[in-house]
DNA sequence: CGGGTTTGACCGGCGC
DNA sequence: GCGCCGGTCAAACCCG
């Protein structure tokens, strides 16, 4: 994966997220802190719950993302987008297993609180005006943190499509999920005032697959698609068909590697139950309405285990299924096989 | 016929 | 102000 071209796409910043802290993929496992000082979590619901400030600071960076493989290389700034990145790749395909130097992967993020200290300054009433249509939009709010609230709304988000992922991998026999540079923004820089249309918070996954648009569950309706300049490879934006749900998906191919897919997500869900999902989900999503919630948790350790054991992931993988509480329902119904 | 895709046109933001 | 570019629209088309 080449970071330039990446770097186009994504913004970055010097704050690095370490996955192997959170799979423990290193030797040793998570124990006290590292060697850049940094406390290891069990798990990823660990990390994401140690964490009150979810812009992974300056401090992470100390240690540079471990991925093994001359491919990775750190992105550079795309100073527009607001988008919670979240690179996965997997490596390789078919029964292939995964192991950590056959998986590369290169993204970032950018935060609103982590910008350059000038450009901050300089959005800084530009921030205030977005924190304020927030509050319109959002509108019957009850006052709570903005910055709090999304700073939930975008660790749900990163939850679901971590897991989404995670599916897919199952579901296509593809390795593993690398994570790294997660970070929190969600508020548009770019919006004139008065009119300017809100920007939902985004994650961007890079997936090695053949398909361009991988199955997530959710059903997409195709609005557009655009040329990418310097890259062969064209960019299609998707909408969910639900009514009223004002989520979008776009997916590209990096041109540098094209056996990655870039899928980037915006907004939420506002429903809980994919629409007219394609295959047998139904019964399992009115199974799932009424079942406890610790169904929920053997159902994914049911579905996961297997697979994730044939491809050497990490013990304490489990922890990832903890975080079901926090997925959409939806979601854990939309990837039964 | 309904729903999804394709594709050229259009619009708005942004940098110069 | 102008041009570039990302994002969206919508008519035409396709498909089951």
């Amino acid at each position: 994966m080449s970071g330039e071209k990446l770097g186009e796409l994504f913004h970055h910043d010097s704050t690095i997220f370490d996955p192997y802290s959170l799979f423990s993929l290193r030797s040793g496992g998570p124990q006290g802190l590292d060697q850049s000082g940094l406390p290891q979590f069990s798990g990823f619901l660990d990390y994401l719950q140690s964490s009150t400030d979810f812009g992974f600071t300056s401090s992470l960076s100390q240690e540079p993302f471990g991925l093994i493989g001359d491919r990775h290389k750190v992105c550079k700034a795309e100073p527009r987008a607001t988008e919670n990145v979240i690179s996965s790749v997997f490596a390789g395909g078919g029964t292939r297993t995964m192991t950590a130097n056959s998986s590369v992967s290169s993204s970032s993020t950018e935060a609103a609180g982590e910008e350059e200290s000038d450009k901050n300054e300089k959005n800084e009433e530009k921030e205030q005006e977005d924190e304020d249509e927030n509050k319109d939009v959002k509108g019957a709010d009850d006052g709570a943190d903005e910055d709090e609230k999304a700073k939930t709304v975008s660790a749900n988000l990163m939850v679901q499509f971590c897991l989404i992922n995670f599916l897919c991998v199952w579901r296509n026999c593809f390795a593993l999920i690398l994570l790294k540079n997660l970070l929190f923004a969600t508020r548009s820089k770019s919006r004139k005032k008065g009119e300017k249309r809100q920007r939902q918070p985004r994650f961007a996954f890079m997936t090695k697959s053949e398909v361009d648009h991988l199955e997530d569950g959710y059903r997409w309706r195709k609005y557009g698609q655009k040329a990418v300049k310097n890259s062969p490879y064209p960019r299609s934006y998707y909408r969910c068909t639900t009514q009223k749900c004002l989520v979008k998906k776009r997916v590209e191919r990096s041109y540098e590697d094209p056996s990655i897919v870039i899928t980037t997500y915006e907004g939420q869900h506002t429903h809980h139950y994919p629409s007219n999902v394609r295959g047998s989900s139904h019964m399992l999503a009115n199974q799932q309405s009424s079942m406890p919630p610790s169904f929920h948790h053997e159902l994914f350790l049911q579905t996961l285990t297997p697979p994730l054991q044939q491809l050497n992931l990490p013990a304490n993988y489990h922890d990832l299924l903890l975080l079901q509480n926090s997925i959409h329902p939806s979601f854990i119904n939309s990837n039964q096989p």
